[in-house]
Order: C-alpha cells, then structure tokens, then sequence
DNA sequence: ATAATTATTTAAGCATACTTAAATTTTAAT
DNA sequence: ATTAAAATTTAAGTATGCTTAAATAATTAT
C-alpha cells in the first residue's frame, strides 16, 4: 500500500476515534492537508480496495482490512517514537515528526525487532498504547480527558494526543508530561476552561487543551 | 527530492565508481530494474534540475549539486546500516534492506542523531566509509579489491561491496567478514579465478567475487 | 568496411495522487 | 418550511514516474 493509502486510514482510524464514527472526506482532507475533492476519489479508490465502506455523502468507515492496516501503520510509528525517545536527546514533536515518516518504510520484520529491543512496550512516550504484531490494542484505557476530569481531584497525566509543536512546547515548559500529577482546581462551565496545578505551577487551560491531555484518577 | 530522483542519482554514484566514469542510462536502468526509456527520460529531467550532466548517448556525470545529493542519501544509508546492525541481530544483508528504504525519509537531523549516537563512525558494517554531514568522505580509501591483490600476500577484509543475499549469505558461511585475515594462495590468470584460504578454509573464488570484496594489506 | 548486435532515444500511453471549478446534496439558520 | 451556508461530489486537468513499441545511433564482430 502507497503513503498515501497508508496515511489515509490512519487518518481515519484516528478521527473515528475522537469524532463518534463520523468522519467524512472533508475531515480526512483537512487532516492531510488535501482538497475535499482528493479525498472523496480516494475514498471510492480504498472502497474498491476493500479498506474501507463508502457509500455517498455517508461517514467513511473502516473495514476489517483497512482497520489492521492502519494499527499496522500506527504500531511502527509508536514503535519508532519510543525508540528514538529513549536512544536520542529528542522532544515529543520531534520523535512525532520523524516516526510520521519512518512508519511507511518499516517492514513488520523491523517493527518486531524494535518492539523486542525495547521489551515490547504497551505505550509510547506520549502514554499513546501500541498495537501489538497483530494489531490488537490490548491495554484497556481507563484515561479520561482532563475536560472530564472532576474539580479538587489530582490525576496521573497519561497521553498527551497532540501532532502540534507549539502544543509539546507550552506542556515542556509547564510540567504538563506523562506521569507528573495535575491537581483539578475549578473548573468554569461556562467559559469550559479548566484551573490546575502541576508542581507550583498554576494554570488556566482552554477546551482545546483538556481535550487532549489525557489523565488516570489517582487511587 | 523525490524517492526516485533520490535513487537514480546513488545508482549514477555508486556506478561511477566502479564503471569509470562511463554510466549510460541502460546501465542506471538494470541497477533500478525499470525501463532504459524511464532511465533516459529521468536523466533528461534530472539535468534540468541540474543535478547531472546529461548529452544524448554520452556518460551521465553528476553536477556537484547531484553528488552532494548522492553522498547525502549514502551517508543515510550507511548510518542506518550502522545503528541496526549494533542494536539488532540482523545480517548484512537484512540491514541493507531496510537502510535502502529508511534513507529515504530520515532528515538531516536524525542523520546527526544517530551518527552522534553510533560516536561518528567511519565506516559500516560493510566496510563502506560514511560521508560526513557535508556529504565529504575524508577517509582515503587504500583498500584493493582481491583481484587486485597479489599472490602469497595476507590481506585483511575491509569492504564486501553488494547489496546481494546471497553473496552475503556465502561470505558468512565461509569467513569471509569484515576485518578477517584472507591468504592469497594462488591465481589464475587465464580463468581470473582466484584461490584463497580465511582460517584453515580453502576457497576458489571467481571474478564476481574477487571484484567485490575489498581488503588492506597486512604491514 | 560493412553488417549485425546492442543501446539509446523518441513517442504514445498509463496509474497514482493530487489540483481547481462547477454542480449537487446535505446541514444549519431563520 | 424555506433559504442560506457548508460539505460533498463530479469533471477536467496536471506532474511524476513508469510502460511498450518503434526509430535512431553507437558499438562490436566478422
């Protein structure tokens, strides 16, 4: 399968997850930074192909088939990010950014042997779960987002599910990482932004950002 | 630069090297297995972007600009060749497989990463010497092939120069490796046969092989 | 030197993965 | 319910990197 096959239901695969199933050719475009008319035609390209079931103007949804080739793809990106996160002085965007590449050019041969190499890892650096050989996910996630996180509770932060530097950047710089502990100060319904500590450090997050970190309640 | 833009200007290379100077597009053509119509076309394209030398029926001659780009992607090559080989238990030929298609979609700044990591070798698994990051390879080359090399003389292995399975495969089985010793036994001159012994074995290798492994002599 | 072989080039055509522009359908607003 | 806005689809066209077939030039053999 081409790059851009390969992007394509890796596109999917992940707006399905946050957007209920109802990913059409115009997110993917935005997504791929393509022309609504691109997607479309590769829509009906991967329908014929059996990756995926198209029917007009309808939700684009992933067969079986295009289902283990996009957890195939997004195996040997976690893979990747976690092993140059562990082997080199690299930032979360930056692993992200390379691991966007390597993962079409990774034979399962590679994949696997990364995967021994690091023990067979459950999580990449951004507490992402990384599908096994077969492309299972086997790690039942129990993280919520931090806009469902409850008021004068702390959590674990768990994922951050971001491609954005800038984003990596502001987390960098204000202890928002994987594994530190936010403390939920208040919350404001109407305004949906969030107050919460990390350390000393106080801050106020906007919808945009508690929809992306991802945290576990502390036993 | 495209993937086969990327390919043809290392197969100009690396052919070059060995072909004197003397690479025509049939000869790109065989090394990339498409057609001696695509090679044409692709050097006609090519020196528009003014990265080769093209005049019909003449020798296609790298432009600086198209050399820096070749050395660009063997650095790549080499480095990754380099890193999977020491983490991995993989062959040399399974390393050049995978080098041969991460080249491609490594950064410049990776390329440092993992050079930096690996302590900046000089050379691969393969004996092959690693361009640096200004696409320079500063180590002189004193190697000689063994067809080269003389009668009675102990050599030490410095290169196996092929990106064939097989051919590795052989080397493997009979000791012919990286950094072991090989005595000259006895050449023929009318069947360029030559015959050799690596340890207490005994082999009689022919021009396809004598070509291609490359040794230093023994001071 | 000439003929035969081989290599290169030209020409026409194809698949992939896009583009823009226009038409159509769906969704949202009033 | 009707209209306006937004999204989707269709249609036509483009660049890349190939293909095969035929024409042309270069090389090799006799």
């Amino acid at each position: 399968m081409s790059v851009a096959i390969e992007n394509f239901v890796k596109a999917i695969y992940s707006n399905n997850l946050q957007d209920h199933n109802n990913t059409k050719p115009g997110n993917i475009a935005k997504k791929l930074g393509i022309s609504n008319a691109a997607a479309t035609d590769m829509a009906k390209k991967l329908a014929a192909k059996n990756l995926l079931h198209y029917e007009k103007y309808q939700a684009l949804q992933l067969t079986d088939k295009g289902t283990k080739l996009a957890l195939n793809v997004v195996r040997k990106h976690r893979l990747w990010e976690s092993l140059l996160f562990k082997m080199f002085d690299m930032s979360l965007h930056e692993i992200h950014r390379e691991a966007e590449f390597l993962e079409h050019e990774t034979s399962d041969f590679l994949a696997d042997k990364i995967s021994e190499y690091l023990g067979h890892p459950k999580f990449d650096p951004h507490g992402d779960p990384i599908p096994n050989a077969n492309g299972e996910i086997t790690t039942e996630d129990t993280s919520i987002s931090l806009a469902q996180a409850v008021e004068g509770k702390a959590y674990v932060i768990s994922r951050l599910i971001s491609d954005d530097e800038e984003f990596f950047d502001f987390c960098q710089h204000n202890g928002l990482k994987f594994g530190n502990t936010v403390f939920i100060k208040k919350q404001f319904s109407k305004t949906k932004m969030t107050q919460v500590t990390v350390f000393n450090n106080t801050l106020l997050l906007n919808e945009d950002f508690t929809n992306i970190i991802y945290v576990n309640e502390i036993e």
